[in-house]
DNA sequence: CTCAGTGCAAACTATTTGCAGATTT
DNA sequence: AAATCTGCAAATAGTTTGCACTGAG
């Protein structure tokens, strides 16, 4: 029960709030558009609103409780904010979603930020590729 | 005259085409906003309308002439592709760009990939900082 | 002269917002 | 009951497209 997390946001446990914060937690994939999520939804008759969703989406990514991220092609992608930093590989042809986590690439991001005197507060790494055939 | 580059891409020389690219090279900025280009050429009563803005940069982009960032913000960013690949800070306050390339990076990317099982085909590195005041 | 290119308005996609009624505390 | 929240429809922001006209080759 993380309604706590919901509570400590300032947030009132309603259903439509505690369905998707289920709806991220368990589900096998870890990476949703607004879109999937609502369709998601309606599968179980929730009857919650597209608008509700992206709300909801809106207000657990400013609690720190979501991470939006913004691949290519338009929507944003929205993933559980599991505490653990990492970036991700996007297949260009299916579309799917590896995470990584690289210290190295870490580290030298922080370098090259105070290099620039920049103090580093946030970045995004996306790397697309395409899969190797194993033959 | 690099009109040869619009021709190398099949495209005809108009004057909105040869204009674009004039502005996009020769700006003391670097990066646009399809808007802003539409903005300068609406100052120089250029007669060019953002519909035609839009098609332009995206045969540029095709023709690998222009480069489009989605950096935080909606609005997609173009930069004319000088060859020279290179990755981006955005200043957060001020929204300022700075650019950066980093071989140890570069290279560790291509590894973390090949590891997932995938060829980097390619990637988006943004870091979003804070300047440091240098007092 | 022909066909690609353009301007304008309308269409679209993703997301946000206003408001009256429904829920949570 | 008070305050927050939600659904729906309408509004927005960014970008794309249809179409009749213009202009490059």
């Amino acid at each position: 029960m993380n309604q706590k997390d919901l509570k400590k946001a300032g947030l009132k446990i309603t259903q439509p709030r505690v369905k998707i914060l289920e709806l991220l937690e368990n589900s096998s994939k870890r990476h949703f558009t607004a879109e999937t999520i609502y369709q998601m939804l309606l599968k179980k008759e929730a009857g919650i609103g597209l608008a509700t969703v992206y709300r909801v989406l809106t207000q657990f990514e400013a609690a720190g409780l979501v991470i939006r991220h913004h691949f290519e092609g338009g929507q944003s992608v929205f993933e559980l904010n599991h505490g653990e930093h990492h970036d991700h590989i996007v297949d260009i042809k299916s579309g799917r979603i590896v995470e990584f986590h690289d210290e190295v690439i870490e580290q030298r991001q922080r370098e090259i930020a105070r290099e620039h005197g920049f103090r580093l507060v946030d970045h995004s790494l996306i790397l697309y590729g395409e899969m190797i055939d194993k033959e």
